[in-house]
DNA sequence: TTGAAAGCGTTACCAG
DNA sequence: CTGGTAACGCTTTCAA
């Protein structure tokens, strides 16, 4: 058997009578044999292997988008390189060059915030670039989560199981997240639904109730908060005052953190963004330019799921 | 120019005038010239790449041991590849070989779990493989956190504040972890110190301060939980009964999980198991045994680290 | 239907 | 001190 032949048969090229290619494909079965990537790459100008780049430590985005990314490209015989480069744009600089020098078929950016970008130059790069989850160069392929559809969601959810004082208690208006989020809540409960800026944290959340509850006004009896932390300190701060969840008040989170969702008491119905799914479409999407088909650029933003769960109460309506 | 003389020039390799290597050198610096990794890692054997295998699907500790290993590796100028097979054979085998196939210069892998194997056999490979953080197989390279050590810490530390009555509130006996952070603390605490297993949540810790609180006994006025989302549910529940935290009780946590540990009110005092390192030496130890270094093979336990924050008081007495 | 040869980008070795 | 050549493992083209 020449290598030649051997190769035709395993790759399908070529024509042979058939039970030769039986008898080599089962050979190559019997003694484990498999093919060198490196050596294929050369010649194809193909790594299989694509890089996810990002700026978030701890993972809570990240970790959902590549996993999506993954899945969707370990049938394609493709695997992903994880690269931290926290905020540090030299840090940056060494994987995005480690990863050119090893033929990466394209590269996925994401991070913490969708409206920074990460601290390094992709554009003109050699290779594919898409952006998940974070600010892309204009005139990239980037995908993001829906904020408006997501609040959208949440908001419609509490009038329509009944709530007329709607409450909405977010992070720092810096965030663009955060303002989309408020200006959708607003579309949904009425202009004048009041907006509450603060950070993302528990503490945040608590100390919002506590300046609401102070207050002589009227209480809210449906708080939608800009992410599940908020809306832990929130639920937190209502047992604590002995304000009922569901039943006085409900509370939506958004992010669908179940670590956090889950073990809130009582669990937090919340908008999840739908990372996973986001970073299946981008790994699909390198990989389409990688093998030269085109992808239409710009923005494209990917619809939020509402997750019920026991803070809302009203369950029984979910459909 | 010959690509021999070029190749010798810019590896430093060979003997030639000083001036020709520079000017060499400056030229490619000029139109960016790097060199091919696949072409490179064809004649050499090594792809300056390696595998970082997981069933840890919240990256609690992988999302740490990975954050060591790429810093360890990146100044070799080795990448990792991140595979997250769940508890999915058949899709740990597709990864591995996947891996196997590019050629990576070893394999790390990594769990949940320090007491399970990943559901893959990495024996015989023909890569060095390195287990942190997960169970390996006999004879293999492993490396694991020191439950014990982390667990003497906890409890000496209560009884330096001055802490007398000590309780351990832990997870499942099924866990050698558990088992382990618990004989270490009869050892510190005393051998008729009580210990509670349960399971590994907020609820859990709750749960087991209505017990407590609910029978007649003598209350305890130091905990040591076992994970830090045990602790944030005793301190809730303390907090919810009018206990003090710290001031009546002490508690300390296990993982030093920052987005719990610093979000408790107050923030815990908690072991930190220094995954980090782990994983920096992990890496180390790979790219060492994929360089035909030797390793001793067995079990290394890494030491622990007591990070100090409110839940205990005594914080004057930190060194 | 099969095999031989060229070439992918690099490095190592040996001649010049 | 420099350049040609072989080799790494594979795929593709062309000739037998």
């Amino acid at each position: 058997m020449s290598v030649s032949t051997v190769s035709k048969a395993l790759n399908g090229n070529g024509r042979m009578a058939d039970d030769t290619r039986e008898r080599i494909k089962r050979m190559a079965a019997e003694i484990g044999f498999r093919p060198n990537a490196l050596a294929r790459g050369l010649l194809s100008n193909r790594s299989f292997t694509v890089g996810l780049l990002t700026n978030d430590t701890y993972g809570r985005f990240t970790l959902p988008v590549m996993a999506g990314i993954s899945e969707a490209l370990v049938d394609h015989g493709v695997s992903v390189f994880l690269c931290a480069i926290e905020d540090d744009p030299a840090l940056g600089k060494v994987h995005v060059d480690a990863m050119l020098d090893k033929q990466v078929d394209g590269i996925i950016a994401t991070g913490k915030r969708v409206d920074r970008s990460l601290p390094v130059d992709l554009a003109r790069l050699p290779v594919p670039v898409v952006y998940a989850f974070t600010k892309g160069e204009p005139g990239s392929v980037t995908l993001t989560a829906d904020d408006r559809h997501g609040a959208t969601l949440a908001t419609k959810w509490l009038k329509e199981i009944g709530r007329k004082r709607l409450l909405h208690i977010s992070g720092p208006k810096d965030f663009v997240s955060a303002v989309e989020r408020a200006e959708a809540f607003r579309e949904a409960a009425g202009r004048d639904a009041p907006v509450l800026h603060g950070v993302w944290s528990e503490a945040w959340g608590h100390e919002a109730i506590e300046r609401i509850w102070n207050e002589g006004d009227e209480k809210p009896d449906g708080i939608f908060c800009g992410n599940d932390q908020i809306a832990r300190g929130v639920v937190d701060a209502l047992r604590e005052r002995g304000v009922k969840v569901p039943d006085d008040v409900s509370v939506v989170g958004f992010d669908n953190w179940e670590i956090m969702a889950a073990q809130t008491r009582p669990p937090l119905t919340t908008v999840d963004m739908n990372l996973k799914e986001l970073g299946r479409e981008a790994g699909l999407m390198v990989l389409a330019l990688a093998e030269g088909r085109a992808i239409e650029p710009g923005l494209r933003k990917l619809p939020c799921k509402l997750v019920v769960r026991e803070s809302c109460g009203g369950a029984d309506r979910r459909n």
